[in-house]
DNA sequence: TGACGTCAAGATCCG
DNA sequence: CGGATCTTGACGTCA
């Protein structure tokens, strides 16, 4: 089981990827983006594989405007020594990528412009993971679209469209059910006939059920029967409801014993599993760690490294209790570590606690800094201290502090971030 | 006609 | 002027 995350990562340097509005297009400007947006998707290859994680989804923000006349570069040829180099360190590590475009990519609409622009949108998903020399394994992820007041017309008109598209796309195809129109069981239905695999979604299935009930290990076992061996491992994508937002949100963070429920229930499947969930890779990282045969402490402790200053400034108690966790260097005790973990972070900020955790990344300047340094840290302590503010500016200013003085250890830490 | 979802760009405000 | 915060954009469907 390979366990992944989507697009874009939390507190990984030099990885953001940029845009800019239409009416601001230019050749220049695309090529200046793109280039970018390449080199970030090459540090965030990098960043999985130095994190051993296996599975990712690269966003459709890739290359800004690729599916719209737009941008009518040749963007393969001009970028090729960047994609091929991104995509050889894809094959030669093993991972396997992927593709989604979102909710205005409809191809069953009965409006002939809006099928013909989510043609072009596949045909640019297809060219980004040909471009890096990708196999077919490496899918691109659909929604069917609308109903139109008829459902089954609707479903013709999607398997026809399907059947029309560029073979590039065609073999890359992947439908996945939704959470308001189109269930698992229809979605089965439509990649039966088009022979095409089927990807489960564990919460839009909650949300919009099938008439035949099932559990989701009964219903990934049913999607199972549609991967061909061609198609590579079965992929279904898991994420937990946020119970602040309405049915359908994402959670901000996998509640990683609610996550081990449901892989005990698919332990016998060789699945992979894609995460959707606000914190992204460190979601990927936590539940990796948790299913993972390698059992070293040493994971936990680079884990340690990132959060430690965020579960200080939430929680000292739960900083002694991870400390007193991770003494032991024979044991793994995972479970334990991010439950601990998601409890702090979840604790109300306290200033006194606040302060304290600021103190001790401060620790790593106080030697180095210089007077002005020293006093504007100091009047921003006062300033968070006095009551009139968050503790962002304090944040920010020690993270000034970090890049100025190159200290790598901070630079990776989370508490920058939240 | 606005809500839906998502992110960064752009715009504006503030000290 | 820099930094913080608010608004817009880009997409299609549905109530």
């Amino acid at each position: 089981m390979s366990i992944g995350y989507a697009c874009l990562t939390i507190g990984v340097r030099d990885t953001d990827f940029k845009s800019c509005m239409l009416k601001n297009v230019s050749e220049a400007k695309l090529i200046e983006l793109i280039g970018h947006n390449l080199h970030s998707l090459e540090k965030v290859i990098d960043y999985n594989l130095a994190n051993r994680i296996n599975l990712f989804r690269i966003s459709s923000d890739l290359i800004p405007f690729g599916s719209s006349p737009a941008n009518p570069l040749p963007w393969e040829e001009i970028f090729s020594a960047q994609l091929q180099q991104i995509g050889l360190k894809i094959k030669q590590s093993g991972m396997r990528v992927s593709m989604h475009p979102g909710q205005y990519t409809v191809l069953n609409s009965p409006d002939a412009g809006v099928v013909s622009r989510a043609m072009e949108d596949l045909t640019y998903h297809a060219r980004v993971l040909d471009s890096l020399g990708t196999d077919v394994k490496h899918k691109i992820v659909l929604h069917i679209g609308g109903v139109y007041n008829d459902k089954e017309k609707a479903i013709n008109r999607f398997i026809s469209h399907c059947r029309q598209l560029d073979p590039a796309v065609k073999r890359r195809l992947v439908p996945e059910n939704d959470d308001r129109s189109y269930s698992i069981e229809e979605v089965l239905e439509i990649g039966t006939r088009l022979k095409a695999p089927v990807v489960f979604d564990n919460l839009h299935h909650a949300i919009n059920p099938s008439a035949d009930k099932m559990s989701d290990a009964d219903w990934i076992k049913q999607c199972q029967k549609t991967w061909q061996s061609g198609d590579g491992r079965q992929k279904i994508h898991y994420s937990q409801q946020n119970k602040e937002k309405k049915p359908g949100s994402h959670s901000d963070t996998i509640e990683i014993n609610e996550f081990m429920h449901f892989y005990d229930s698919v332990a016998g499947d060789n699945l992979d599993v894609m995460l959707e969930v606000k914190d992204k890779n460190l979601s990927a990282l936590k539940c990796i760690n948790c299913t993972a045969a390698d059992k070293s402490i040493k994971y936990l402790e680079k884990e340690w490294s990132r959060y430690k200053y965020t579960v200080l400034e939430r929680s000292p108690a739960a900083y002694q209790e991870i400390r007193r966790l991770l003494r032991i260097k024979t044991e793994y005790p995972a479970l334990a570590f991010y439950t601990t973990l998601e409890a702090a972070l979840q604790s109300p900020l306290e200033t006194g606690h606040a302060i304290n955790a600021a103190q001790h990344v401060w620790g790593y300047f106080k030697d180095v800094a210089t007077a002005n340094e020293k006093e504007t840290f100091l009047k921003n302590i006062n300033h968070y201290q006095s009551g009139n503010t968050g503790n962002g500016s304090l944040k920010k200013y020690l993270w000034k502090m970090a890049v100025k003085y190159r200290c790598s250890y901070l630079l990776d830490a989370y508490y920058f971030i939240f």
